[in-house]
DNA sequence: ATGGCTGTCTCGGACAGA
């Protein structure tokens, strides 16, 4: 049975359960994982997904920052969640499907603003977590796995507005995409997005700072989609729901799609 | 002009996002 597969970083599914509803009733994906939930996990809003079917789910969560949620229409069960380079966040959650496919869905550390780990400990930390993240995958060797969520890098030249302007900026500095790059062949996964659409500019974010997000479009993929070899062949219609950034008091992302035929 | 804004926690403004 084919599955399709979502995820969006929402930043504040309280202040957007209505959006989510949205997405969940025009685009209808069997599995949808948030990040940046920003609520602890008693305080979720779920009535309102479960009454459109997604009666099914995972959550981490804690006071104000991070948080992540898997959404589903298919039955899953909890399938553990980490808590790399030992920060104490709520930032990873895993769940397995019926058919046997796991799901992890991360919130990567955004990492500051200076890249430099001398000075900035936050650039450390997503340095170590993605460290962390490819010593796993190394160790558990993940078979039938998806990897989603928002990695806060985006790892190509084609994945940002200006790859020489953004080359100091947090979120495409050689360092980052380096580790990402390690953490990618550890688990040996296949970028499912980039598998599908091999060519061009792509982005999944926007900052709200522009005045004009879709006419500046400055850009960054910073939302990935992807899967272990044994079912990276499964995947197609890859998409990122663009026009979701422009909806009233929108997320800063946009969310990002793939089918499975499995 | 890569921060020009936005959200949380809590009721003014620090902190975080990326």
């Amino acid at each position: 049975m084919p599955f399709t597969l979502a995820t969006w970083n929402i930043n504040s599914v309280r202040l957007r359960e209505g959006l989510v509803a949205r997405l969940l009733t025009e685009e209808q994906p069997d599995v949808l994982c948030l990040q940046e939930t920003k609520s602890p996990v008693e305080k979720l809003p779920v009535e309102a997904f479960e009454a459109l079917g997604y009666t099914h789910r995972v959550a981490r969560g804690q006071k104000g920052y991070n948080g992540v949620m898997i959404l589903s229409k298919l039955p899953l069960e909890e399938a553990g969640a980490e808590d790399y380079a030992g920060l104490g966040h709520a930032r990873h959650v895993a769940a397995k499907l019926e058919n046997g496919v796991t799901i992890h869905n991360f919130y990567v550390p955004a990492g500051g603003d200076v890249p430099d780990r001398a000075v900035n400990e936050k650039f450390g930390q997503k340095l170590d977590y993605l460290t962390d993240m490819r010593d796993w995958a190394h160790a558990a060797r993940p078979e039938k796995s998806i990897l989603v969520g928002d990695l806060n890098i985006a790892p190509r030249e084609d994945d940002v507005w200006s790859h020489k302007q953004l080359l100091k900026v947090v979120s495409h500095t050689p360092i980052e995409v380096e580790h990402l790059a390690q953490t990618q062949e550890a688990g040996a996964w296949v970028d499912v997005t980039r598998q599908d659409i091999p060519e061009g500019q792509l982005y999944s974010w926007w900052s709200y700072r522009a005045r004009d997000w879709d006419a500046a479009d400055k850009g960054r993929r910073l939302d990935h989609i992807w899967a272990t070899p044994d079912i990276s062949n499964a995947a197609h219609s890859s998409r990122i729901l663009r026009p979701v950034r422009g909806w009233d008091q929108p997320s800063d992302h946009a969310p990002v799609f793939a089918t499975f035929d499995l």
